[in-house]
DNA sequence: ATTATCTATAGATCTATAGATAATGC
DNA sequence: ATTATCTATAGATCTATAGATAATGC
């Protein structure tokens, strides 16, 4: 009676016990954030004893900047300047809902009160992100106008997925895509002429 | 020996006590968040003892609460429609760092990843701000355009007061309002006209 | 006597570690 | 024998409350 057919689930395998943790992680911090996190929630869900995370990352703060790494990494590579702000937007809009279909943004997002969260996404946003975005523009101060972008996105990601506040959170992602992409080719043009208003 | 010059502080006066509170609160949660302040925190800070936070305000909840609502009311009161976005914005860029010189907003900020404080955020923002942003366009989907342009104040907000990325962080507050205004107008303007190139 | 304030602490977390046990590879 | 995993717990928080003490107003 009640035995239980348990898969000989438990193996001896730390590469793939590491995997199981970052990627547990990687969901966990993007649905709850890093302070809400707890690496009780993080083992279990990876099905892992959580002793073994500190084994592998020595610290939460450790296995949290390793998901940003992995994370970022996964969303820019092979992916063309002119075509990253479609890319971005694309994933940072679309229909989220599956669980684990959170963006990797979103661990970002969750993150940013965080001091030490914080530090990571400096430099991994100033290492990556924002360089790609501000090849778009000409202007002296491209980098700027490129953060001004890369806030948006943040800004969007952060009221529609984790507000969750209408009419944002539920609006059709071509409809916000078609808004941001104008302004922001507005943003990002070259407009040394200081006042772009065309009166006559 | 030793004696302390103590001024008699201690009062009998809960109108006082309670408002050093909220104000205590107002600043603490808009330089670390909601999770990272604590109740003792903003009791030390208030030089009010810490039992006294739970008997005026119940909770740390609710005490968040009512530092929110009374936060956007000082921000809100007296603007008309059309001021608002620069006026959000001067105060959003305005030069901090004089402590307790933090910009109401970045309590919210601070708090977004929290599910309770979210939920207030959501309701206050809903409530107010929104509604008046969305005064200034005349199209279908004013209230989602609005919440655009709130969005991008937050993402900005964040990533300049918060996270403290360069060159945002340090960029005159007048450069970047200049462009984000510029692009708001673009947003916000009636474009009925699907595509607003204008090519000739 | 009433209202405000303070002391002390219960009870519930959460990160991190030390040390025992179990599974693999030689 | 070595590497992976598990048990148990130390130690440090943090919110919230119960009950005592002190200051005010009648």
């Amino acid at each position: 009676m009640g035995e239980e057919p348990e898969v000989p689930r438990r193996r001896h395998d730390s590469a793939a016990t590491r995997a199981a943790l970052l990627q547990a992680a990687s969901e966990l911090f993007a649905e709850r954030g890093f302070d809400q996190t707890t690496v009780r929630d993080v083992a279990a869900h990876a099905e892992v004893n959580q002793a073994l995370l500190f084994r592998y990352f020595g610290s939460k703060q450790e296995l949290f900047a390793e998901v940003l790494n992995r994370d970022s990494r996964q969303l820019l590579e092979g992916a063309p300047a002119e075509e990253l702000p479609g890319r971005i937007l694309k994933g940072l809009l679309s229909d989220r809902g599956d669980p684990g279909g959170e963006h990797p943004f979103t661990a970002m997002l969750r993150s940013f009160s965080d001091e030490r969260a914080a530090r990571v996404l400096r430099e991994e946003l100033g290492g990556s992100y924002v360089e790609r975005l501000a090849e778009l523009s000409d202007s002296d101060d491209a980098m700027l106008r490129a953060d001004l972008v890369l806030a948006w996105f943040f800004g969007v990601g952060m009221v529609r997925s984790v507000l969750r506040k209408q009419p944002l959170a539920d609006a059709p992602a071509d409809a916000l895509s078609e808004h941001m992409m104008r302004a922001i080719s507005v943003l990002l043009e070259r407009s040394d002429s200081s006042t772009p208003e065309e009166d006559s």
